[in-house]
Formats: structure tokens, C-alpha cells, sequence
DNA sequence: ACGTTTTGCGGAAACGCTTCCAACGTTAAA
DNA sequence: TTTAACGTTGGAAGCGTTTCCGCAAAACGT
């Protein structure tokens, strides 16, 4: 280890009491300019580094923030994290990612989190918390932030899920599709849930009658079924209802959307001429892909959640903000778009 | 803030001294069974927990491992992580993650991680660090991995990158091609380099002449060139050569070969019928592109990573040890391989 | 019955820092 | 000239642990 270098050396140093040293290091203006002077360079040539901890436990606080996250390994998330990483060191915080699997463990994890000192704030992603846990939060007064869900009671970034399915299917339906279906994650999931009600209203409001028949969500659980294989046996099972399956598809992420389109490669349909599809996210493979997607502001929404966070914590009686991004439908091919205006399958497509 | 509990408060409610609650808390053998019980069921009952830093500091240590990446957006940083991620949780440290542009960043990390205490052990991700920071690094005898690079004086855990350049040029020619290129990365990458060296084998090997105007690569430098649009591009290039263009190609990683696919349609090429393409990596999208390319175990080096380092941590006399992959040739449709060897071309083609 | 270990335990010291308080020398105000 | 106020400074106290030292009581040996 390097050799430790603490404020007594320096104070010795440079000739004065270790109050005066501790003073200059954090730019408290009551020491001589002088004196300051002195004890700068001698920090310096001693290349003095404060002990992160030491200072933690005396100020009572962490310089730390943490994200408590489902799964950061999925496309998604990961989006949302690079934004969030470049606020966090931008801020000169420490970030701690913990992974958790279900919301319990999450719950578990409130609890080490709440010793003072331990985080100055946390960000939770995407987790529906069971009430008990939001009052231990609330009542704790830890800044909290929220990012793609939602609570009254907290700050929140999120993304209108039903209105961003809603204009999905919409568009499908508006491109002369009348037989769409959908295929979701599993209802565990709010995002889940509130885009399967966007699906329904835009079928409602099209005067197309809503059946359960139209909506499938695959057997893997993995990220809550935004996974590929969810997608690729959701459209298995679709496929298997023969005539009656729809033509025209909206899905609940791109991720699945990639694994629905080798299960219609795989039997043969093409896209977008035989089926039409929609995804949710514009992950970056999206565009390779030439899919059709509503695309979250993902990299923005983990900008906004630290600089939220990070004024709340600087000013704890701010007013509570939920802040709400609309997702904006991006038209590549696999809608059939192009085709249908054009006239012709674009030469383009890659989705086969 | 949740009121403080300490274990000066459980010393009071049990009647013992502080050494006897904190002998508890840490299992340490020499307290009566029945002292034990009656603490530990006090903590339990004022919630105790632990305040971290206080830990850190007394004990000089962190319980925290951290994690230098270049971008850690990247496919094959994102899945090396997850073994990271889940590793590191196994063992019950923390992971603090530091993104950074590049090598020079590192170095000034380096010298905030060294002050003792702030972390237990390092991470770097395919850095070529210089020998400056190399032996700060190792006279500081902090435990270090390095991952993706190599140095002798710490342990790595690597991938051959010229065994797995040779081996995909190779399958190209023993499929009968005799003009292959190459499209790499950018040269500051010691993956790209070592990549371009095993492809240069592989030619000479076979008695095919190289020439520079074999490889080229794309202007777009982010993720060091593996990106799409470098791909793109340096495929843009290959193109506008006429006549004299191969009709093979590696690419030193799938995310540019998708790139390079891109331009191929574009142009109205055809994959594999008129251009052979086998990539590096295996991402998760390589498999749904049907792309032929070399896989490299990246869920299973993260783990490896952190298992090696936590060894490391606990006995830092370890011999050192370098451990190296060999990626696998997996061959999917854009190589033709299906299609010479069975005649005709496959009807599932999601190349164009 | 008397040394001698062993076992269990209390609490001071240490970890490296921040912060508060007292004290000093100066200078300004009266 | 006296007093009050100010600008600087030193260092003790405190943050919540771990750990070491030493002591008492219990267990052991003879």
C-alpha cells in the first residue's frame, strides 16, 4: 500500500495544528493566505490523499449515491446508466450499483441503505415497492428518486407507457391493419401492464373488439419476460393459431421484437409483408435492425434522475417532481410503412 | 435519518462492553454462548446495523472492488460485467464502477484509489496502461486484474485474439476464398492489433500475399472503432475499390459487421452469395443475424475476473497468473459454409 | 489446597478526519 | 488608553468501529 500520508504529517510539516491543515483542504477561508500557501504545497509534494472513510464517518455523510436495479444488463438499462454514470462523476459522487432480483431483495437492501451515512441518496429503477417499504423511505428522509416508475410521494422520471402503446398500435391500425395482436412482458411488470391498457384503448377507440386471444407473453422469465426467447415463443404461440393469428403486432420491447422476428423467420413469414410489427425502447439494434419502435429517452432519463436527485439532496423541501417523457414513434421498415406509402417493399430490409 | 443505533446502545441494553458486542457481531469465537445469544437478540431488536465507514476505517479496508472500463455501453463490456456484477455480490463486496475515455483518466483514478482504504481491489478493463501507472500500480501492492489486456506483473484474463483472427481467416480460405480483407478497429486497440497479426498469419500461412489495401477501418472512433459505423464505412471503402474488392471479409467485431452488412445491402450485395462475412465477439444479436463469427466467453471471464482478483485479495503472494480464452469459430450462414457444403444457399438467410 | 491455565469480558486506544471552542495577537472603535 | 471585535490558530472531542491489553473468575493440574 502507499505509503499514509494524513494531515498529522502534514501539520507537522508545515509547522502548524492539524485544525488549520484540515481548514486549507476543504477551503475554509479563515486561514491566512500565507499560511495556506504553505500548507498547500507541502499537501502536494507529500501528494496527500484524503482517507475517503475517515471523512465519510466525520462529516456523516457518504458522497454516495446507489441505483438499486432490476437487471442492469439489459439493453435498457444499460442506456439509462450511461447517462446516469456521466452525471454521477460529473457531481463528483461515488455511484454504487446493486443488482436485486425482485423487489424484496430491494427491500432488504432499503434497510442497510438507511444507516445514516451509508448513501446520500438512492435511485431505484423500474421497481413496483410494496408500501411498507416507500413509508420506511419516506419516513427515513433519504433522497430518493424513482426512474420508470412512479410514486406520490417520491421524485420520478418516467415514460407514458400506455400513451407510447397507444400510438404504437394506433399506427399500426392506421396503416389498415385490423387484426393486431401484442405481445408483452410479464404483468409483474407496471411498464408491462400499463402498455398492454395503451394497446387496449387504441383497439377501443378504433372500434376493434379487444380479446385476451390477442395478447401473449412467452414462458421466460428472465427481465420480467422483456427478454428474447419471451418474444420468440410468444410469436410461436401466436403462429400457432393459424388463420386466426393477427398480422399486424405490437411488442412490448425491441428485445422481444428480435426474438418474435426469428420465430417468423423461422416459419417462413416475411416482414413487413406478411406481418407488421412495432416495438417499444430504440435500443440501438433497432436501427440496425430497421425496426419500427417507440423510442424512450433512455440516456436523458438518467441524466435527469441524477441532477433531480442531486438538487434534492441539496435542498431537501423542494417540491415533489414527476417528470414524464412521451415516447415518439420512430418509422423504419418492419411496419410496413414505406411499403404501404410507396407502394413497394423497400430493397432495403434487413428483417429477414 | 433513521435514528443511529450503536453498538454502544446495545452494550447498555444488553450490560456488556462494547469489545463484547462487536466480538459478537463478528463471530468471534470467545463469548459465552449465552452472552451471545442475549446480544445478538438486542441487535436484532434495535434493528442494528452497522455504519460501514466506521468499519472501514477501523478495520483498513474497504469491502469494495471497483471496476475501470473504457465504455462500459458496449456489448461486450456489458456482458463481461454481468459476470462481474454477479460474482462481486456472491463475495459481498461492492462494486463502484468508473467509466472513463480513456488511459490518461485511468491514471488519474488510479491515484484516488491508491490512498489505502478506498478499495480492496481493481478491475481494469482492456487499458493499455502506460508503465508509469503500471508500477505505481504494483509497487502500491494493491491487488489488480486486468481484463482484455495483458501485463507480466498482474494477472489477466485475456482472449486470443490472433488465434481467434487466425483461425476465422483461415475458415474463409479453407471455404475457397482467396481474396479476403479485413475490417478492424482502430490500431490504439491492442485487441485490434493482435487481431490484424492473426489475420496476417492466417494469409501468409496459406500463401496468399497481404497487402495493406486488405484491411482498412472506419473513421468513427468510438469504442475505439468498434462501432457500427465504423464498419459501415470501412465496408463504404471496400466497395468503392471496384473489381479489386474481396469478397471475404473478418471483421474484428460483430457490432462493425453489422455495420458493414448495412453498406453490403446498400449496395446490392448479396451475404453469403457474394460476400463472405465472419465477425468476433458473438453478441446476442449475432445469433439472430445468423452471422458465422468467434465467440468469446464473456459472461464466463467477468466471473473468472473477480474470482482471481478475490483470491488475490486474500492471499496476495499468489503466483501470478494469466489466463487466456480461445474463442470458438461458431459457424452460422454469413460465412457460406452452409451453403458450399450443402450445395445451396439456406432459405432462412437473415442477411440481407 | 494452591499454583497455573483458560475462558470471558471490559474498555482504552486507534483509525483519519471535521468541527467546535478557547486563546492569541491585532486592529478598530470609543 | 481602554475595550471590543476580529482574524487566525491549535488542538480536543467526536464520528462508530475493531482490536489489543489486562483482569477476574473459572477450570485445571498436582
Amino acid at each position: 500500500m502507499a505509503k499514509k500520508v494524513t494531515i498529522y504529517d502534514i501539520a507537522r510539516e508545515a509547522g502548524v495544528g492539524i485544525g488549520t491543515v484540515s481548514r486549507v483542504l476543504n477551503n475554509n477561508p479563515s486561514v491566512a493566505p500565507e499560511t495556506r500557501n504553505r500548507i498547500s504545497e507541502v499537501a502536494k509534494r507529500l501528494s496527500y490523499q484524503p482517507h475517503t472513510y475517515a471523512q465519510r464517518l466525520a462529516r456523516q455523510q457518504s458522497e454516495t449515491i446507489s441505483a438499486v436495479i432490476p437487471f442492469f444488463t439489459s439493453y435498457f438499462f444499460m442506456e439509462v446508466l450511461r447517462g446516469v454514470q456521466e452525471k454521477v462523476s460529473e457531481f463528483g459522487y461515488d455511484l454504487v450499483l446493486y443488482g436485486v432480483e425482485h423487489a424484496d431483495q430491494a427491500e432488504n437492501y432499503v434497510a442497510k441503505a438507511l444507516q445514516r451515512g451509508k448513501v446520500d441518496g438512492i435511485l431505484f429503477f423500474s421497481m413496483k415497492m410494496p408500501d411498507r417499504v416507500l413509508s420506511m423511505l419516506k419516513e427515513s428522509n433519504l433522497p430518493v428518486g424513482l426512474v420508470d416508475s412512479v410514486s406520490p410521494s417520491f421524485d420520478s422520471i418516467s415514460v407514458a407507457n400506455a400513451e407510447g402503446a397507444y400510438a404504437a398500435t394506433s399506427h399500426l391500425v392506421e396503416l389498415g391493419h385490423r387484426k393486431v395482436g401484442m405481445l408483452n412482458a410479464r404483468s409483474v411488470s407496471t411498464p408491462a401492464t400499463e402498455r398492454l391498457q395503451g394497446f387496449r384503448r387504441a383497439l377501443e377507440q378504433q372500434g376493434i373488439p379487444y380479446s385476451d386471444s390477442l395478447v401473449k407473453c412467452g414462458k421466460s422469465t428472465r427481465h420480467d419476460g422483456f427478454n428474447r426467447d419471451s418474444g420468440y415463443e410468444a410469436m410461436m404461440d401466436f403462429i400457432a393459431m393459424g388463420s386466426e393469428m393477427p398480422n399486424a403486432f405490437f411488442i412490448s420491447s425491441d428485445i422481444q421484437a428480435f426474438g418474435a422476428i426469428a420465430a417468423l423467420n423461422e416459419k417462413g413469414f416475411r416482414i413487413p409483408e406478411d406481418i407488421a410489427i412495432v416495438g417499444f425502447d430504440d435500443i440501438e439494434l433497432a436501427r440496425l435492425m430497421r425496426l419500427t419502435t417507440m423510442r424512450q429517452p433512455m440516456f436523458q432519463m438518467g441524466v435527469l434522475a441524477i441532477e433531480r436527485l442531486v438538487s434534492r439532496m441539496s435542498n431537501p423541501d423542494m417540491e415533489i417532481l414527476h417528470t414524464t417523457f412521451s415516447p415518439t414513434l420512430i418509422v423504419r421498415e418492419s411496419c410496413g410503412a414505406f411499403m404501404s406509402s410507396e407502394g413497394m417493399p423497400s430493397t432495403k430490409s434487413r428483417l429477414r
